[in-house]
DNA sequence: CACACGGGAGAGAGCGCTCTCGGCCGGTGG
DNA sequence: CCACCGGCCGAGAGCGCTCTCTCCCGTGTG
């Protein structure tokens, strides 16, 4: 624990290139109206003394901070034990770097939590917030869009409140599910199941959506409500089995919940995908390729959507200083998903 | 994208209470020498301006930040796919979050990204940073240090520098892979393999030598290094199957190694436990209990692990601030591990 | 009853930067 | 030849906060 030199100001370039602070804080900021041979003397200065700007003295004046949130609100545990945010966050660390703003994290459990959270939102601290929350009944978001700081969602938000504008990313979760049960369909399946994810998600919802869209008439007793785990992916198998012996495809809603009715059909003698063809949804490696047979899924690009996240919000920052009146953003990207083929269909 | 609201300041609460500035930064940063009634009047007018302090306001002054830096190196996409840091980050976070301290994320991959990440610490930004570096070459530990930001290592950092007294918290990676050995040992086993990580890290180095330290004598054939990955596991198992078929045991570096050398077994027909017993490290769920049969495994807790870091670095910045004199910190840090009993072994 | 003492509050400087404004200088048109 | 205009650069104010210094008032003492 050294202590901190102390570091060159503006004024000590200024001073070691012979112009005033005014011109060489043109120069840090870009170099317009500044004739060339001074920039060259800055440039040098700056060089010279390793000059860094102080960004609480700059976003002190200029009320920007080149900072975002981003807040992954996450109430068990497991759910971050998964590589989805990791892959998120990478997305998103590359798309703020390249427009050199920092990634503040903010990690929340639990009620007290989004208070914090929603103060420290609202104490403007970031130009902007990147949030994740994954259930329905989450007063989060409705706590920071009261904070009043530009935000993109991950995932579609509840729709309930209709006067809802907010802008998201997400994944074509129905579309994915469609084109998985269509797969199926077309491998000559008759007796197609789902196993749902837990329904208080959007994405659960809307891949349940997708399966009905190809599915509409199905037995009801095919589709058995889960829970993304691959302990409830054992259960629903086994219920599903019970109901309907004769199953001879499962859509799961997610690579865990398949790894799980994979086991179970396993031990139940069921050879995959001769008696049961499965299909996951994630692509979640090293998931989905460990699996035995390696899994057949649908694949979304997470980092990709990450990225897309901080894209979204950095122009939309951009727009707001620039011109008011410029035409919304729309509420909703969508990232197409892409059948992967594998052992198990 | 809404306009930003002008946010209350200390002169608007010091008016509305009828004080000065001056009183109100001091009720604010904790009330010392002000007496009460003038401190429930401060209190007030917070509450009712919704009053936050500028944080960039302050640490112009203060030349503090509240704010460390989390710098995860990770040249493979692979790695970072893993649970492993997002457990990290937690509890991170919940140690920063308790000393109302900021966590600034910085991923990097490639040459070009440390030397970014080294300018913005050196830049100083933060008031110290928690650093995974993973790999023995990786020059991003040097870099760091240069920047003379009080540091603290996930990981015990290389040696080769003896000056090195970098302040690191590691798990007991060799004590876990002496008990796992010995687990195998009390079983009878005669014929123990290991599987080795990544021999570029030091967690597989002392993993290996945690086995050496039980099997010293061992046949060196039974020793196979991998990578940690599963594939990296599969490839290795056939070659330990090829060297020794009478192999009876398997201690793997990682439970994703093991994974992929369960998989070869089964294919070989050979049964787990009753043929060769198989032992894991991290105990990573969802592939330690995912595995078939279940994986025995030694568990080290991450969470605690990125715990402790925060606070030795918040800690130690307190001392900096109080007290330069005080005794050095130890340079590392080691938690425990332990024996996960499941099915492999 | 005058004086020293100490604790609590206010005044004011300034952290490092940006940004507006005004001045200077060179070039052009009348 | 002079007024004018436009492009560059410097001067200076001020962002919101902390912190030192000073002043004031209440208490205890000679």
């Amino acid at each position: 624990m050294t202590e901190t030199a102390p570091r060159p100001t503006l004024e000590a370039v200024a001073a070691l290139a012979g112009v005033s602070r005014a011109t060489v804080s043109r120069v840090v900021n870009g170099g317009e109206g500044v004739r060339e041979p001074l920039v060259q003397r800055v440039r040098r200065a700056v060089e010279e003394l390793g000059y860094v700007p102080n960004r609480a003295a700059r976003s002190l004046v200029t009320r920007r901070h080149d900072a975002v949130a981003v807040v992954i609100a996450e109430p068990e545990t497991r759910v971050f034990a998964d590589p989805f945010f990791g892959l998120q966050l990478r997305g998103i660390s590359k798309e703020l770097t390249a427009h050199d703003s920092q990634l503040v994290l903010l990690l929340t459990e639990g009620r007290d939590d989004h208070a914090r959270v929603a103060r420290y939102l609202a104490g403007g601290h970031v130009d902007g917030a990147l949030v994740f929350s994954l259930h329905l009944d989450d007063p989060l978001p409705g706590l920071i869009r009261g904070a009043g700081v530009p935000t993109v969602f991950g995932g579609r938000p509840d729709w309930s409140d209709t006067s809802d504008r907010s802008v998201y990313v997400d994944s074509d979760n129905r579309g994915g599910a469609r084109a998985a049960v269509r797969h199926l369909v077309s491998l000559g399946r008759k007796r197609i199941a789902h196993i749902t994810g837990a329904l208080d998600q959007t994405s659960a919802v809307d891949r349940l959506d997708g399966f009905r869209d190809v599915m509409g008439d199905a037995d009801p007793r095919l589709i058995v409500e889960s829970d993304f785990t691959p302990a409830g992916g054992e259960r629903a198998m086994r219920e599903l089995l019970d109901r309907r012996p004769d199953v001879d495809a499962v859509f799961a809603a997610n690579d865990l919940t398949a790894s799980g009715a994979l086991r179970v059909l396993r031990e139940c003698g069921r050879r995959v995908p001769e008696d049961v063809a499965v299909i996951g949804f994630d692509d979640m490696l090293p998931v989905a390729d460990q699996t035995d047979p390696p899994l057949t899924t649908v694949r979304q690009d997470i980092e990709e959507m990450g990225r897309l996240m901080a894209s979204l919000l950095l122009t939309g920052l951009d727009r707001g200083h620039r011109d008011k009146n410029a035409p919304d953003a729309p509420p909703g990207v969508i990232l197409p998903t892409t059948l992967v083929r594998r052992g198990s269909a």
